[in-house]
DNA sequence: AAACGCGACTCAGAAAACTCGGC
DNA sequence: GGCCGAGTTTTCTGAGTCGCGTT
């Protein structure tokens, strides 16, 4: 990999490119010239060459035999009308299709789509009867798994080959994987939680809606055949390789390069060097914002409490968003009154908030905190004459909160605490829990609590797998099994030793060291079993991928496996190992964040 | 100056696809 | 030695953050 030496050349004791201007800085807030990655006019990449987004196969219609019915009687449908009606009837089993904004969505979008007879004829949604179709993409889908190994093989070298010739880029004269080379299917739009618009069309993207970014002297993508892209631009200040306006929420989809990339991985690496900065200033940083809690100026009380919750809780910054376009959710600059509830004691605790609101996609954030005193009663000032739907910090936003720290430190936005605390915590965590006598499997559940902490301290949450339970029982039953085999070993090596007492003989004596040797196996076999069940249960509902993927520094991970022989697999697997290249490569056991 | 709207990027959990160990 | 299913990995695409230009 072209870029380890890179960054090689780049690790401990030699200045790193976006460090030195921060060096350069010190004491000289504002000077533009040195901002953060501004330092080439914000240019990405002098070269870049692909062959544009990979389009989705084009719609195939029904067989004949497999009908629609409305109001009981069979409906032939034009190709578009069909193509609609399948993406809702593969939808059929799914939660989603008994939600009535999904269904009136969906209905209203549909009848867009519709001929003017069809338009005459499909009045009501609870009139259409899809069944069969969904029978149809159901069996369809069985028949896939059923295919012989030959056929599917076939189907995997032809997924590979679309892979080989879409799903690379050339940037700056070395092949980089992308991320996402296929354009999105059209189907019905999916939001997370209570999304006014889900259910509505999600239309197929044609060329004709593509921009293709690349290099003016590269060999430009041919569109496909009686087709022509939107615009073809070279703009060498986005990292992006193809975009298009996606129609349901009229925002913009960008097709970019895999986490494995140099443009990725040097970014990510900036990323926790910013977290690290914010290391070495966060204690002024945390005695400011407690003197703040006392200023006369409402607005700073507010910037600073709200700035407390970000620290100590992590919560997202919190910007605005339209109402009505998207699921109510807030972060903390736009928590409401109705979110928190104030207990000057409850539980033994002085001065308790309980938090209780949706964060992004709509996970809830549900916690009881201690705060101090001053937190508390600004809270209280902050409520009072205040209805529930008001906002908590009436006086502040992300755009403030964010000029602020812009002042405290470069390059510090609230993310950036997000990050710090994930990453310092897991620091500090494996420190307690680690302990250099385990094995490597003590380790690693000392590895996964220490990652559980952050994911809980962030909030990543999943739902609990649907084979949860039973696996847990199947778990439990090999646990019960190999008490029993060990009960067993037990009461043979005294059955052993026994004779050996008697006979005195080598056989005997051999008899007991292999029992004894056997009653060890099980046993380590069984506190393996112990800990499995253990990690399994405090994982239930914790989604620990998010923290280890986005904010976790690799490099405490890595340092952490050096030190004590863990090999890095057991904590990364392949994916992962390649997105953090970077970081194996340049860390040593010594590493501290 | 501040509100706004858009653009570009990171972060997010669900679902699909794949793998691998036990029978 | 192939099949099954649980566990793991990969894909997918929606949901945030934050900066910038415009008004």
């Amino acid at each position: 990999m072209y870029w380890r030496l890179a960054t090689s050349m780049l690790g401990r004791g030699v200045p790193r490119p976006w460090l030195v201007p921060t060096g350069l800085r010190t004491g000289s807030v504002g000077c533009s010239r040195w901002e953060e990655e501004k330092s080439a006019d914000g240019v990405k990449w002098k070269q870049l060459e692909h062959r544009g987004p990979y389009f989705v196969p084009l719609y195939e219609p029904l067989p004949d035999d497999v009908q629609f019915y409305y109001d009981g009687k069979p409906l032939k449908l034009s190709v578009a009308t069909e193509e609609i009606a399948t993406f809702y009837a593969k939808m059929l089993d799914h939660e989603y299709t008994t939600k009535e904004i999904f269904q009136t969505n969906f209905f209203n979008d549909w009848r867009k789509e519709m001929t003017p007879q069809e338009q005459k004829i499909i009045k009501h949604l609870d009139k259409c009867d899809f069944r069969e179709i969904h029978k149809y993409f159901v069996d369809k889908n069985e028949a896939r798994k059923a295919l012989s190994k030959e056929e599917k093989q076939k189907l995997k070298e032809e997924a590979d080959k679309i892979q080989e010739e879409y799903g690379y880029c050339i940037l700056d004269g070395h092949r980089e994987k992308i991320g996402n080379f296929k354009t999105e299917p059209p189907g019905l739009f999916r939001g997370r939680g209570d999304h006014p618009k889900m259910g509505m069309l999600k239309k197929r993207i044609m060329p004709e809606d593509v921009i293709i970014n690349c290099s003016k002297d590269s060999k430009i993508p041919e569109p496909p055949v009686g087709h022509k892209w939107k615009e073809v631009r070279f703009d060498n200040t986005v990292t992006w390789l193809a975009s298009w306006t996606e129609n349901v929420q009229n925002s913009l989809k960008y097709i970019m390069l895999n986490p494995s990339s140099k443009l990725k991985g040097e970014k990510d690496w900036q990323k926790y060097e910013v977290a690290r900065r914010l290391k070495d200033v966060v204690h002024k940083i945390r005695a400011q914002y407690q003197a703040d809690w006392k200023s006369k100026e409402m607005k700073k009380r507010q910037r600073a409490v709200a700035l407390y919750f970000i620290d100590k809780l992590a919560l997202r910054a919190g910007n605005e968003k339209e109402e009505g376009e998207t699921a109510d959710t807030v972060g903390c600059c736009s928590l409401r009154v109705e979110h928190i509830k104030l207990h000057p004691k409850l539980d033994g605790q002085e001065h308790v908030v309980e938090f209780d609101f949706l964060g992004k996609d709509s996970i809830r954030y549900y916690n009881k905190v201690s705060v101090e005193k001053p937190v508390f009663k600004n809270l209280q000032l902050f409520m009072k004459n205040k209805d529930p739907g008001d906002d908590l910090f009436d006086r502040l936003n992300t755009v403030i909160l964010n000029k602020h720290l812009q002042n405290l430190m470069n390059g510090l936005t609230a993310k950036v605490f997000r990050t710090y605390n994930a990453s310092i915590t897991l620091q500090e965590q494996l420190k307690a829990l680690t302990n250099p006598e385990d094995n490597v499997a003590g380790k690693l559940l000392s590895y996964n609590r220490a990652n559980r902490a952050v994911a809980i301290l962030c909030n990543h949450q999943r739902s609990t797998p649907k084979t949860f339970e039973k696996s847990m029982q199947n778990l439990q039953t090999k646990i019960d099994a190999k008490k029993q085999q060990l009960e067993k070993a037990e009461q043979e090596l005294k059955k052993a030793e026994d004779e050996f007492e008697d006979t005195k003989d080598a056989k005997a004596e051999a008899n007991v060291q292999k029992k004894k040797k056997l009653l060890e196996r099980l046993k380590e076999q069984l506190a393996k079993l112990n800990v499995q069940a253990t990690d399994k249960e405090e994982n239930k509902q914790i989604a620990l991928g998010t923290s280890k993927l986005n904010y976790l520094d690799p490099r405490i991970s890595i340092a952490w496996c050096k030190k004590f022989g863990v090999p890095i697999e057991k904590i990364y697997n392949k994916t992962q190992r390649a997105k953090f290249a970077w970081a194996i490569d340049m860390t040593d056991e010594d590493f501290e964040f």
